[in-house]
DNA sequence: GCCGTTTTCGGCCCGACTGTTTTCAGTCG
């Protein structure tokens, strides 16, 4: 059983717990570990296999909740589990996705109208026989039916490239009123996750009524969810929510941090604080007398609150209660976590010779614009038929056209390269003959997505095998909303990556992500380098380095191990192979 | 259910907004 299998699982029983009004510490404890596991680098049944003992030293994992995983990690299911499912009519937990129903009126919808699913709970508010309970009124039953709705519009969540270029539209919108003095992403958006729920924006503003009036107003808007003097919320296109803090400046960075997160980070240090007699909010840093006085001492910038509490700034990408508070904490944060500024080129780039929509010069004319020394025109190959992919003798040509297109050039260099596409059975799409003439050979996966475990670790060690390849460009094949990830044995294959000096590519489509950042993780313990890049088949695409550079971040990797933040010359050395 | 220079019990992050209330419960982040 997958890591993400066992914390769903976990999560779907704190529902349950929760509609049965358990003991909310108890609920806790499950979520907690649901998202401890995911943000485990490696799989639970190789840790188990490993040595059981070592699944209750992970974090949020005491006695019992290690028996459940060593249950699920043998047997592949969990009695407990399926217990408490059983106390339920399917579909029933779906209901905690509609917004605004939680589990205390959950529990009395079911109660008193015998409420199940979606589908019931529709029929009622439309029979007016939710308005009509205590508590409950015509509002409440207006809301349901709307977040109804939007539920059944749009389940999930949105990419993270999406979710910024509407950040951005906002942004730009409230901006122009020059009641903003400041405005600032912040949520999971600002921490680089890939996929994003809401966004979180937080601002300073002069006058907080008429900057809520702003906000509401944005053109997109479907729905107004909330309109405080602190908080607003809107709905825009199906179910993205979108949120506005406003704060004082004086507590705009205790603000950022708190709205920063994640849940989990917040609460470790809002519980470190508390050791320290201290108390963290929204408003700031506060130091607690034994008489219970307040007194603010930080809140103005992020640096200064956690400085008050005795540690080093922690960067947003690395705020996941990964380890980065206690290292912030022993001054063992790394020391050269990559930056966007720290890029010098990029090494995956189509042109129109294949599927891409630029010309060599135009795409060398973007990457001098970007301000690199270095890029890649790396084609498809003729498996690819959709995208036209070339044929060995096609490629050769491609070569002498990338070189003479190259030498009008002076500032930037320009490598000649493949994306060559991995065969069922791990060979590759395209001779040695001339892979050989190449300066970059990068190898993908595009074809045989279901193939089993064992045949497609073996295909993707293979094909690193082939001497000439540098890369592999998104090994895991996923694409998020719309294809799983490719089946294969990660430890095997990212040891095998950085055994032959094959660099593994973070590829910052916004589809992709891929590696992610918890792979990114792994294969660095296993002593793999990496590559960002964007795949851009146009120009607006070259942007997408910043969420490539965020996943990297949030594996906690720094400048020496991202080979495309190398000087030309070391990247040359680096490529041979 | 987890955790411990508060260590085997007694804690567990903190606050805003809404709707239905007349002081608060439920939900959300």
């Amino acid at each position: 059983m997958q890591n993400k299998e066992v914390a769903s699982i976990f999560r779907d029983i704190a529902d349950i717990l929760e509609i049965k009004d358990e003991n909310v510490f108890r609920i806790r404890a499950y979520r907690a570990a649901a998202s401890n596991i995911e943000g485990l680098p490696r799989q639970l049944s190789e840790i188990y296999g490993e040595d059981p003992v070592l699944i209750s030293g992970i974090p949020g994992i005491g006695k019992d909740l290690s028996e459940k995983i060593k249950e699920m990690v043998i047997t592949g299911h969990l009695e407990f589990f399926s217990r408490l499912m059983g106390e339920f009519p399917p579909g029933f937990l779906d209901l905690l996705g509609i917004s605004g129903l939680g589990p205390k009126k959950l529990k009395k919808l079911k109660d008193t109208l015998g409420i199940e699913n979606v589908d019931d709970l529709e029929k009622s508010c439309r029979a007016n026989k939710v308005s009509g309970l205590e508590g409950l009124g015509v509002k409440t039953q207006q809301k349901m039916l709307d977040a109804i709705a939007r539920f059944r519009r749009n389940e999930g969540r949105m990419t993270a490239d999406k979710a910024g270029e509407l950040a951005d539209e906002v942004i730009a919108y409230l901006s122009e009123d020059p009641n903003f003095k400041k405005i600032e992403k912040a949520g999971s958006l600002r921490r680089g996750v890939e996929t994003v729920g809401d966004i979180d924006l937080l601002a300073v503003v002069k006058d907080t009524a008429s900057a809520a009036e702003r906000f509401v107003s944005f053109s997109g808007r479907e729905e107004i969810t909330a309109k405080g003097s602190t908080k607003c919320s809107i709905k825009i296109g199906g179910a993205c929510q979108i949120d506005l803090r406003m704060v004082d400046a004086d507590c705009f960075g205790a603000a950022l941090v708190y709205f920063t997160g994640s849940k989990q980070h917040n609460i470790k240090i809002r519980h470190l604080a508390k050791k320290q007699k201290r108390k963290v909010s929204e408003y700031g840093v506060f130091s607690v007398s034994p008489s219970g006085r307040e007194k603010f001492i930080a809140g103005e910038k992020e640096k200064d609150v956690y400085g008050k509490l005795g540690m080093r700034w922690i960067p947003p990408e690395l705020r996941e209660d990964r380890g980065e508070i206690e290292a912030a904490l022993t001054g063992k944060l790394p020391r050269s976590l990559v930056a966007l500024g720290d890029v010098r080129g990029d090494l995956h780039l189509h042109t129109v010779d294949t599927d891409g929509k630029m010309s060599i010069e135009d795409l060398i004319e973007c990457a001098i614009k970007k301000g690199y020394e270095y890029m890649a025109v790396t084609n498809h190959s003729k498996l690819v038929r959709i995208a036209n992919g070339m044929d060995e003798k096609r490629l050769l040509k491609h070569i002498e056209n990338i070189r003479k297109t190259a030498r009008k050039y002076r500032n930037i260099a320009v490598l000649a390269g493949v994306e060559v596409d991995i065969l069922k059975d791990g060979t590759l799409d395209m001779e040695d003959y001339v892979l050989k003439e190449l300066d970059i050979v990068i190898a993908a996966v595009h074809s045989n997505f279901l193939a089993d475990k064992e045949s497609q670790t073996r295909r993707l060690i293979r094909a690193m095998d082939n001497k000439y390849v540098n890369m592999l460009a998104h090994p895991s094949g996923r694409l998020i909303t719309k294809r799983d990830p490719l089946d294969f044995d990660t430890d095997k294959v990212f040891a095998a990556a950085a055994e032959n000096n094959v660099i593994l590519e973070i590829n910052t489509h916004g589809e992709r992500v891929d590696l992610n950042d918890v792979n990114c993780i792994r294969a660095k313990e296993l002593g793999a380098r990496f590559s960002i890049n964007t795949d851009s088949h146009e120009a607006h695409q070259m942007d997408g380095m910043a969420l490539g550079v965020a996943t990297a971040r949030r594996a906690w990797l720094e400048k020496k191990e991202v080979v495309n933040t190398y000087t030309f010359d070391k990247l040359k050395k680096t490529l041979k192979r």
